[in-house]
DNA sequence: TCTGTAATGTAGCTAAGGCTACATTATGGA
DNA sequence: TCCATAATGTAGCCTTAGCTACATTACAGA
């Protein structure tokens, strides 16, 4: 063993380690979610506006190559959530489509709770596009709360 | 090509590709700097705390194996945050003590927001672990601008 | 009907960030 | 002084999620 272990000299709020390490493990699981949630939104809204869902359309979307979207719908059909044929637009099973809707109207709460606070709405979708995996129903309904005055 | 492309037929308010895939590709960002932003962190607050930083209480804090700590610190440490030697403490550099306090700084001002909305001490905590890393300056400032009521 | 090309699929690479199992070192206390 | 054991380090594995380069398929339009 090192040594002293003497009681903190800080005024800081200290988190304890136990609250720090178990807030880790769940932002670190809501990480391992999170793709699943963007791609199902985005298939979602892709369905509505264009009447399906293809790869191409996704890669925009979201950014990457087509190569990552091919791989990352192999994992979530696997997982569920979608089912897909080769060459053939993509759809999302009931679970999927369950997610979905969680996730669309979750978005809306936080990006329209960031614009009430003042941010500008570019920088509040920017923002929101992270922070939505990471609210809890508690803090969920704190944002809507405040956003209904 | 697929084929026909027609107008959405959508009310719900549909984020242009563009700016969804930019939003996407900055929340990536954020997650490539998260795993830094909280190691620093974890380490000024034992440096405060117990005197110095070692790995068993680093790998207690972050939720995590001292191995996997091990294998962090040697990347963190190409990048510039921090000196350690085998079996000895570990040291933040100036470039890791600025993005310390800066960390936890925007870590007690996110928390502090999200119970001044009214969310539970244990659950904003929890929530401000991985919000924190998704917060603009912009939204930070929100987020002060507020709690000064 | 045929075909150029866009869309889709595949092979194979990298890096981060987890883990278990095992090896090595440092040191507080007998 | 010396050693039991906690701390630290290493080997090697896994999964996710990116990428480039290349192969294959489908289909719109000539
Ligand atoms: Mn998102
Ligand atoms: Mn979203
Ligand atoms: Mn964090
Ligand atoms: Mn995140």
């Amino acid at each position: 063993m090192p040594s002293p272990k003497i009681a903190r000299p800080s005024s800081r709020p200290v988190r304890s380690a136990p609250l720090q390490a178990a807030s880790l493990r769940q932002t670190r699981r809501a990480h391992a979610t999170e793709t699943a949630e963007d791609y199902v939104e985005a298939i979602a809204d892709l369905a509505l506006a264009m009447g399906e869902a293809r790869v191409v359309d996704l890669a925009r979307r979201l950014g990457v190559t087509h190569v990552t979207v091919n791989h990352t719908l192999a994992r979530l059909q696997r997982a569920g959530y979608l089912s897909a044929l080769p060459y053939r637009a993509i759809f999302l099973t009931p679970h999927g489509q369950r997610l979905a809707k969680i996730c669309q109207q979750r978005h809306e709460v936080v990006v329209a709770f960031l614009q009430a606070l003042g941010v500008p709405p570019k920088i509040a979708e920017r923002d929101a596009e992270g922070i939505e995996h990471h609210v809890s129903p508690r803090t969920l309904a704190a944002f809507a709360r405040h956003l209904a005055q």
